[in-house]
DNA sequence: GTTAATTGTGAACAATTTTTGAATGAGAGG
DNA sequence: CCTCTCATTCAAAAATTGTTCACAATTAAC
């Protein structure tokens, strides 16, 4: 689960700038270049965090804050011009969390978000390992480890995140797009057949440990991790 | 129970800003415009850590400094309007832990103000050492300590701490920028190549100690340190 | 049984990531 | 003020993995 961004900015380059900065560090993002928009989007998107600069057509960054603030206490981070003692000031108390001065550096930005988001990480951070376990067959995803019989498998990070994609969801097929778009990510260009490559790689290091479960191949449509019910 | 910080500058914005900075942050606060406020505010509010400004009317900084420190070791954290050199050399001989010049990042003050409280939390909470164990490897966090069999190593204190959150969480992998995060802290901004580094020479120092145990790169996701399972 | 489409395989190549050594900067202590 | 250590950055080198391609094998349909 990728936490959402609200980037407010009347410079296109900019919410540009952010908007790249924030997907490449796993972000979900949108983008308003107005007061009323802004709203708007609030509304739509549901954002974990908002970037809000101070001037702004419609509605300057003040108001919309103080309006968001009436219903929700999505964090806020302000970016103001100048590091003006008096804009930080009504800033904070329209509610904002947080600010930056432009020029800024994205990765000050990034950590400032990091910050005032790290209560809603807290959630799904810190837990015990997420495993999954098939008969002598052990996915860790947290120690990026598979196991066979207490004998551990080295496997190629990618490998390993297929495996663990599939046999997440037992028994579904997956189109090799769908593969891609799940493993590899949305934006990879590249030649679907890659996914049988890493099967095949797969199948060499895990084959035959079970007949509880396999890779199974459905033709003209894809893979599947098939996992057999046991049954009387 | 939060910490209580007492706020004195002559500047009405600088108070508010930092108020509102540090009562987010969970901190109590209260304002004192002048030096005899300050004093008497010191007596009232008995603050866990004091920001005072050198310039005030009534009293100086300094002279309030000096006597708090008649009475009380409570932190001080000096503001002085630039950085010359005789107001922080006079600043620290009456006592003060630290000192920030204007003008000064908000997230700095709380860094520092972080700092000199931990150490007088930490006297009083004397705990038991935290410390980890592993075949012939002992991490003592409290001693900033390393043993290897009984022979202490001397590490930096990053390494140290590096090794101590990565042996807090055997096996389990942690990309650079998860470590950057939990060791040099969620603000950090730098290279995540920086991580290398030490985990560099961390193996310089600890490598083939022990075949229990190791420093481990996990291609493409990050470093984990692997403590093997014994096995019949 | 033949054919066309689809998947499996092995190896070469390309791309990415990590390691390493050295230079620079920051800070502590004398 | 100087020296020393530690932290950080940088860039070249080394290592590993990811991808592609050509061809073989398999499947399904007719």
């Amino acid at each position: 689960m990728s936490l959402k961004v609200l980037i407010v900015d009347d410079d296109k380059n900019i919410c540009e700038l952010l908007r790249l900065y924030l997907e490449k560090d796993g972000y979900e993002t949108a983008v308003a270049l107005n007061g009323r928009t802004a709203l708007e989007q609030f509304e739509a998107f549901a954002p974990d965090c908002i970037l809000l600069d101070v001037m702004l057509p419609y509605y300057s960054g003040t108001q919309v804050c103080q309006t968001i603030r009436e219903t929700a206490d999505t964090p806020i981070i302000m970016i103001t011009a100048r590091s003006e003692t008096d804009d930080v000031v009504d800033g904070l108390n329209a509610g904002a969390d947080d600010y930056v001065t432009k020029p800024f550096e994205p990765k000050e930005v990034l950590a400032r978000i990091k910050a005032v988001t790290r209560r809603f990480q807290k959630d799904e951070a810190g837990q015990s390992d997420r495993a999954l376990r098939f008969d002598r067959l052990l996915v860790d995803i947290d120690r990026y480890e598979l196991t066979v019989d207490d004998h551990t498998v080295n496997l190629p990070a990618k490998e390993m995140e297929l495996l663990y994609y599939l046999a997440s969801n037992p028994n579904r097929v997956f189109t090799r797009d769908q593969l891609l778009d799940a493993v590899w990510g949305f934006d990879y260009i590249g030649d679907s057949r890659t996914v049988d490559v890493h099967i095949k790689r797969l199948r060499e290091k895990i084959e035959g440990v079970s007949d509880q479960w396999g890779l199974r191949t459905v033709w003209r449509v894809g893979y599947k991790f098939e996992v057999v019910t046991a049954h009387a």
